[in-house]
DNA sequence: TGAAATGTTGGGGCG
DNA sequence: ACGCCCCAACATTTC
């Protein structure tokens, strides 16, 4: 759009630093959003253009802009967050008062949330209905093509330096995993893509596996822009179309990305998603964990070896695979009986792709208060889920490398080794590696209770 | 996108 | 050969 005029185009990234926004990024997020606007900055140099930084209140520094440039038009792409929707509103009703033109653009979402409504009107509240009118909407998949030739402007305005917005980690600098793992930027998301491309044969069979590279990683990419879900679409489609990849594993991924639609969808109707349970009966449910139990959740010290695998991947890399994310999450609201909401926000801070409708949606959806959520009472087993999905222990032995040399068949339930084998392998329960802080079936019960007690305060 | 408790079935050991 | 019992394997129900 920016571009088509002919009139020279000035890019431009405003952080917020109002305060305005609940959600202002955390942690794991502003190490992603250095990198990725050093990435950005060094793409648009390739075409000419600079990257000019500013912070503050958006509006407030968007008037100083057009006035230090004359710009007669503004575009942005959308973020459909219910602060950034307020925000950007305003912004639109200004702008356009004071005869400058204001559009903006969804490169986001594949489907508008607004678009996709029940029969007689209504948002969803089920996937699988979700899913199955997105796929019969008509949607342009087709990603807009990378703009050729961009006039820069002969006097673009100061940017402020991005070391002196202090998004890094500097003391201690934790990121050095972050850094192992990821490649922030539009080159690194396509990288990743095309390495799925090569395994998502494997998909469907796979995905569940935390010890195997099955999943795509393209998460944070999605979560910052940096790829378009409209490009995964075509790249998916177009290898399943060659034959490169079975339709059943073509369709299992594309529905992942209709989760992430789903989300959004939701947090677009109910905006106080990542606040209030979806269910308000769960208002009322008697949480009763304490600092030190959740403390014990976030470093990975539970003393089961799948949850705190997870939360110490989580805790050096800024990700975790989704299947752990689900082992971990029902752990905290489901035997420790933490509010949900906690464990929102410590993933919001430490995860590399923390989305504020992915995140809540999620966290909704294991606490069984969320939209088509798993039933209260599907409690996972983190000895079972760890045996079934890291059936030879070698995520476990990447995370919690005190455990590493422990057998197969012990090393979801140490606990349960013989001294012998504890010896052999340099376990010393309690001490090396902790012993279970709870004893999960006497936690199952615990929850089920709890549960009857809401239960009958809803009907 | 669970797991535990409970119910059912059928093969085989045994008197 | 027959009935009885045990229990693994599978199915269904419950949480």
């Amino acid at each position: 759009m920016a571009v088509e005029s002919g009139a020279p185009v000035i890019p431009v990234f405003i952080r917020e630093t109002s305060g305005r926004d609940p959600w202002s990024p955390g942690a794991a997020s502003r190490w992603w959003l250095h990198e990725s606007l050093v990435a950005l900055t060094a793409s648009l140099a390739e075409c000419g253009l600079p990257l000019i930084l500013r912070s503050g209140e958006v509006l407030a520094t968007l008037d100083e802009l057009i006035a230090e440039t004359g710009a007669q038009a503004v575009f942005w792409n959308r973020c459909y967050e219910p602060y950034a929707i307020a925000r950007d509103k305003t912004i639109k009703n200004h702008l356009t008062a004071r005869g400058i033109t204001a559009k903006s653009g969804n490169a986001g979402l594949l489907f508008e949330p607004w678009r996709i409504t029940r029969e007689g009107g209504g948002s969803y509240r089920v996937f699988s209905a979700f899913w199955r009118a997105c796929r019969a909407a008509e949607a342009h998949m087709r990603p807009e093509p990378r703009p050729t030739r961009m006039r820069p402007p002969e006097n673009p305005p100061a940017s402020e330096s991005l070391t002196t917005w202090n998004l890094q980690p500097k003391s201690p600098d934790w990121a050095g995993g972050l850094r192992d793992t990821w490649t922030p930027g539009e080159a690194g998301a396509l990288a990743r893509l095309d390495r799925f491309l090569e395994r998502a044969a494997r998909y469907a069979a796979d995905r569940d596996r935390p010890d195997r590279e099955a999943t795509s990683r393209l998460s944070p990419h999605l979560h910052w822009g940096e790829i378009s879900p409209r490009t995964i679409w075509n790249r998916i489609a177009a290898a399943a179309a060659a034959g490169r990849i079975p339709a059943a594993d073509e369709e299992k991924f594309l529905s992942e990305l209709g989760w992430r639609e789903f989300s959004h969808h939701l947090l677009f109707h109910v905006p106080d998603l990542a606040e209030q349970p979806l269910r308000p009966e769960f208002s009322e449910f008697p949480w009763t964990a304490c600092e030190a139990d959740i403390a014990r959740w976030r470093r990975g010290m539970t003393g089961f070896p799948i949850v705190d695998a997870g939360m110490r991947q989580l805790w050096q890399t800024g990700w975790m695979h989704n299947r752990v994310r689900m082992i971990a999450a029902s752990f905290l609201v489901k035997d420790l009986l933490a509010p949900w909401q906690v464990g929102a926000a410590w993933f919001w801070d430490t995860l590399v792709d923390a989305d504020l409708a992915n995140n809540a949606a999620s966290w909704q959806w294991v606490a069984g208060c969320g939209a088509d959520a798993a039933p209260y009472f599907r409690i996972f087993n983190p000895i079972l889920q760890g045996e079934r999905f890291d059936p030879a222990g070698d995520y476990v032995r990447t995370y919690c490398p005190e455990l590493a040399r422990l057998p197969a068949s012990v090393i979801h339930r140490p606990w349960e080794a013989d001294s012998a084998t504890l010896r052999e392998a340099g376990v010393r329960l309690g001490q090396t590696y902790p012993a279970p802080m709870i004893d999960h079936g006497k936690a199952r019960r615990r929850a089920l209770d709890a549960f009857e007690r809401i239960k009958s305060s809803a009907a």
